[in-house]
DNA sequence: CAAGCTATCAAGTGATCTATTGAATAACAA
DNA sequence: TTGTTATTCAATAGATCACTTGATAGCTTG
């Protein structure tokens, strides 16, 4: 009975070890960015505004609880998210907290800026099929080489403005980046307007894709 | 820029609201038994061996977060998880530590006993179809009543030696309870394979088959 | 092997979290 | 009203956590 106890908690002590790596806000943003690429501590610090001590200490926080796996590349230590749960967490994590959380949803819409017309996977496989559209990822270049959706061309949103011939005047734009919450594909798409595009914005990004449809993944050389 | 800064810093320490739930073993078992069926403060506490205040504080943080509703009956406070999103946050969370922390395969390992055969959904709807097997329900009545597989009885664990006659000799047994983490359907197929019963366990709970089959749910009066 | 990076460690401080205790409140019943 | 039960509040002490700073270790390159 007592022993039984002992066990259970053992058991639920075990699980929050993980859960407590999801208690801070700056891990968060850590694994959102791994979920994106694996990356350095020192990219990581920069990317998140944080000091690489830091980083490096959350990181270990990370490792010791299962979600990330490290491994040293020269003078660098390139961290990556461990396995595919991992990342169901974090989704599931986001959304329920999009869901049920007023105050997400209002950081998000203040983040984002107003809304932009969405598209969702299913409508954009059809309209692919199609050649009705063209696919743009407007995260950083190595994110795209990192992975991404395939038929997608890669445009960084910060080139989009001067690489805007690139794309054909007869079809509409597709943008996608990061996730729900990830500014560029909005930003992206209201510069699309600006200059007079149809475009609208993938409704989430590349790691629910990925998790949606591994088969769909593609892995640049 | 510092701007854009200060908008994201406040949506992931919006969303960490969420993940510090997640962050304390007392939290996750009450959000385990609340997978399970709706609860009183008082039952809650005997149920996780707590102070009833611990669990009233533990229970107004999930609050906070959003995982949990709270409803006045009378002299009682009935607390529900709040939403499927909460559900797939904690079976996403249970199964990645499970998945990639050693600690709770040991740890569940020594609370669970020995492992025992398991059959998965997909085979059990098969030989359901068939009416091959008879399929028991070994949780608590109250969480049987609250909603459980659609075709199975109720037979609590504590009563499933005294009322062994119940089920037909001919066919295989299988049970199921709270989950792959709950001890009851290994105990109950260890006491009937002992008394010459051909018996499997399911190897997931209530929870898990609500949430990948909403249409299955059945809920009594 | 010395210089230059990158990442980690170690120590310290302020802040936050946990569980306990005892008192306060709310709903109900006699 | 008074008593009873269920829940919450308030205060507290101990533990844990977050971030900083300055030192250290590992790898690469000249």
């Amino acid at each position: 009975m007592a022993d039984e106890r002992r066990a259970k908690t053992a058991l639920f002590e075990a699980i929050a070890v993980m859960g407590k790596a999801f208690a801070s806000p700056v891990r968060l943003e850590l694994l959102d960015l791994l979920a994106q690429a694996p990356r350095a501590v020192e990219e990581l610090a920069q990317a998140s505004d944080q000091s690489t001590a830091n980083v490096s200490q959350h990181l270990q926080a990370l490792h010791a609880a299962g979600l990330v796996t490290r491994e040293r590349e020269g003078t660098r230590v390139r961290y990556a998210l461990a396995g595919a749960e991992t990342l169901r967490v974090w989704l599931a994590l986001r959304e329920a907290s999009a869901v049920r959380l007023a105050e997400v949803e209002r950081a998000a819409r203040e983040y984002l800026g107003g809304d932009v017309e969405a598209i969702d996977r299913e409508e954009l496989v059809a309209r692919m099929a199609r050649g009705d559209i063209v696919l743009v990822d407007v995260r950083p270049q190595e994110e795209y080489a990192a992975g991404h959706i395939e038929g997608a061309r890669s445009i960084p949103i910060d080139e989009l403005e001067r690489r805007l011939a690139e794309l054909p005047r007869g079809r509409e734009v597709v943008a996608y980046c990061r996730g729900p919450f990830c500014a560029y594909a909005h930003q992206a798409v209201r510069q699309l307007q600006t200059a007079g595009r149809k475009a609208r914005r993938l409704e989430d990004g590349w790691p629910e894709w990925r998790l949606s449809d591994q088969t769909n993944s593609h892995r640049a050389a």
